[in-house]
DNA sequence: GAATTGACCAGCT
DNA sequence: AAGCTGGCCAATT
């Protein structure tokens, strides 16, 4: 049974390479908004370390987060896929996926 | 079933 | 600008 946990893992396998998420938009994504701290919960378990990006899950600050391998090795991972940081190694907010559709 | 935890977020000082 | 507090949710103990 698909816990929010699945549901999580699954939104971030879909996240384009070159592009980052923030937890709060994942949360929104699986239709639990304010679930922004399962979502974190959910990648700390991590289940499947190797199977899902879970380096390209930000936050919302546009610090990158953290990481079970470690928060600098994320950095040098996202900088490998594409994704672009400032000087303060903070994420760079274009590169950040946009879930709502562009609405005017 | 209650209490604790955690890779958070927004606001205030 | 940086640090702290409160509030939110799901999973674990």
């Amino acid at each position: 049974m698909p816990s929010l946990q699945e549901k999580v893992l699954s939104v971030v396998a879909t996240i384009p390479k070159g592009k980052v998420a923030t937890y709060a938009q994942i949360a929104k994504t699986i239709g639990h908004p304010r679930a922004f701290r399962a979502v974190g919960n959910a990648l700390n378990k991590n289940p499947r370390p190797l199977s899902i990006p879970c380096h390209r899950v930000v936050r919302s600050s546009g610090d990158i987060g953290g990481y079970i391998f470690g928060r600098m090795k994320k950095e040098t991972l996202l900088k490998k896929e594409g994704v672009r940081f400032d000087e303060r190694g903070r994420v760079v907010w274009g590169c950040i996926m946009e879930i709502y559709g562009n609405s005017s």
